[in-house]
DNA sequence: AACATTATTGACCTTTTAGTCGAAAATGAC
DNA sequence: GTCATTTTCGACTAAAAGGTCAATAATGTT
């Protein structure tokens, strides 16, 4: 019986069989995103999975409905992680064209840093696009990325200017990144792509805040 | 015996066998795109293609080598569209700026006209990221795409200028192009869409412009 | 230690799908 | 019309992959 949690375990708030499945169920989940962003989703396979995490097949259905539910968290997770990075900066932007710089900026970051999260994220919106029984499960965190960008700009406009033209702006910013860096990965190395997106990163800013009004 | 050509078939240069194989060919490279930019081309199966184009089996396998040959040969044919909307304009555009808004005009009425192949061609470019046997085959056309729009970009510009600054250019283009609308037809409604791109196309060819060094 | 609970396992079952092939249909040549 | 050639067809095979479950291992409780 299990009653409730021995003092012992307190500190942490869980056994040792506890940490063991966390753990496992993190291994999943790294080795997932690595066959994904690898493979893709669709031609990846669980058992390529499990294999990669060096666990059983069923262990994964012991921690994950299925497939497509595994896909669902880890862009939910992705998108997260994402959002935390364009929220965190060193020193506050103070005007609305260093917000953009820093948009552009955290995203870039982000490709570098989370490679794997960033291929993923991009093939969850063309999944998005395409006929799939998850399209509003997955919608949902794509829209809170977007209102996240929106509201990261909000606080350099007026309250006045048009919610649909933050929007465009959102989509625009999104858009920009994720296909450049997509485009670019064919057609440059990746010294050209970070040397590039400098001077890029200067006159998109440029065009955005002109957009807005500015 | 078939020796020579027939006189009777000599205005077409086709006889009637070989002009139902060719519109047995076209039906099933119709109902591929349709299928492949409805489910996407890994969830896309044989059979839905063939049933799409309303004949067997058998056939999709008598005109191509397999599934993935198909993709290859579509992704090919749809880059070859969007270049040729790339290079026809009514009035040739007279200054940098004219064509650059040419440019995004091209390819924004290519994903209206021509949903299906725009979509495609988003999810060929992804493949291309993702570890695929087809890789080489398939990034051929995409680097000759890049390199239409650099050559008609190039026609306005010094030719002693960096032409990385050109390819940094193309990706920035298509890469706009091709994420802002995949973002949009999450975030946005077809009418939006459809008013945003032009204030967004002048500032973005503004700062493009700018970026050239003009 | 003995027993209860939870996590893991991989052989197994089932469904799906790519790809084949001999038969049938359509067309061409005479 | 008759026979040759080309195209189409769909039942069939084999392989792949998703998902299940009874057995086993690890941990927790007393």
């Amino acid at each position: 019986m299990v009653s409730f949690m021995k003092t012992k375990y307190m500190k942490t708030g869980k056994t040792r069989t506890q940490r063991r499945a966390g753990k496992t169920r993190w291994k999943l989940k790294k080795a997932a995103l690595d066959v994904f962003s690898e493979k893709g989703v669709d031609a990846a396979t669980v058992e390529e999975i499990t294999e990669k995490a060096d666990l059983g097949k069923g262990t994964l259905y012991q921690h994950f409905d299925d497939k497509e539910q595994m896909v669902i968290t880890l862009v939910e997770e992705a998108l997260e992680h994402l959002i935390e990075k364009i929220r965190s900066y060193d020193d506050a932007p103070e005007t609305l064209d260093e917000m953009l710089e820093h948009l552009l900026d955290a995203h870039y970051e982000f490709s570098v840093e989370s490679k794997e999260e960033f291929l993923l994220i991009f093939q969850g919106k063309l999944l998005l696009k395409l006929e799939s029984e998850a399209t509003e499960e997955l919608e949902q965190p794509y829209i809170r990325y977007l209102e996240e960008i929106e509201s990261q700009v909000a606080m350099y406009l007026s309250p006045r200017i048009d919610p649909h033209k933050i929007r465009r702006l959102a989509c625009a910013v999104a858009g920009f990144v994720f296909g450049f860096f997509s485009f670019a990965m064919i057609g440059m190395s990746s010294d050209e792509i970070q040397t590039s997106i400098k001077p890029l990163r200067r006159v998109f800013v440029r065009s955005l805040s002109v957009f807005l009004g500015r």
